[in-house]
DNA sequence: CGCCGTTATGTTTTCATAAGCATAACGCAT
DNA sequence: ATGCGTTATGCTTATGAAAACATAACGGCG
């Protein structure tokens, strides 16, 4: 029965993004962010939410948008509210894939965490 | 026979390091400087090397030796050259631990790439 | 019409990180 | 003893990213 080193002293950390054509297209705040937007119904919403600043959350969204086939949320503006933002199929399918990738790379880094011998 | 998404559109990218108890104990820079001076024998040429201070690159080192069980590198200063670094065993172990982790964790990102589905 | 909350977008300010600069100590060689 | 190249370390400057600020436009509604 071979040794399993265990390692105490040092974890493995590490980040992950999709790309799409003018560079991140997903990320892990990117994807918090269009969560809160399906929550929220509004970007306004949505940073305020996550203390980030509206013309950010604007960018970021802006990014996604022209990045994706079709747009990851649609927006209105004015009337009742106001306007908002609600997010699209393609929005949703792109939280999902994001977090599957995500959680397969939580085990990954763990898997290898636990057999790092230093 | 099921078929198998190929993606154009997106890549999947990521980055990786090894914490410990100050943060980040090896990540991709640190590692390639660990190389360079393990190849020049000396923190000033490792970092003129890669166009990074030698303040910074001092600072990495440093942090590095405080978080490593055994020190990473073994400066001298004074003397025929005025000084040097050297690598240690802990150093090479570093280097090849870290590369074994970042080899794997390309294949992951490459596995997951070609099942993206957007 | 005038108000309101939101989207949209340009401009300025903060803040963190690395670069840059300056200087001391060290120890072998000449 | 002086010079040289390196380690070691404090202080100042530049740079890039996000926050903060400032407006304009939009469109229901009272």
């Amino acid at each position: 029965m071979s040794e399993i080193p265990i390692n105490n002293r040092y974890r493995i950390r590490g980040r992950l993004w999709i790309e799409g054509s003018e560079g991140t297209f997903l990320g892990y705040g990117r994807v918090v962010l269009l969560e809160r937007i399906r929550d929220h119904g509004s970007i306004t919403a949505a940073a305020r939410s996550m203390d980030m600043s509206y013309r950010h959350a604007w960018k970021l969204v802006d990014s996604m948008n022209r990045q994706s086939r079709t747009a990851v949320v649609e927006t209105s503006t004015g009337g009742r509210g106001g306007g908002g933002t609600r997010l699209t199929k393609a929005g949703e399918k792109a939280i999902e894939t994001f977090w599957n990738t995500y959680e397969e790379f939580g085990r990954f880094l763990e898997e290898r965490a636990a057999r790092l011998n230093l």
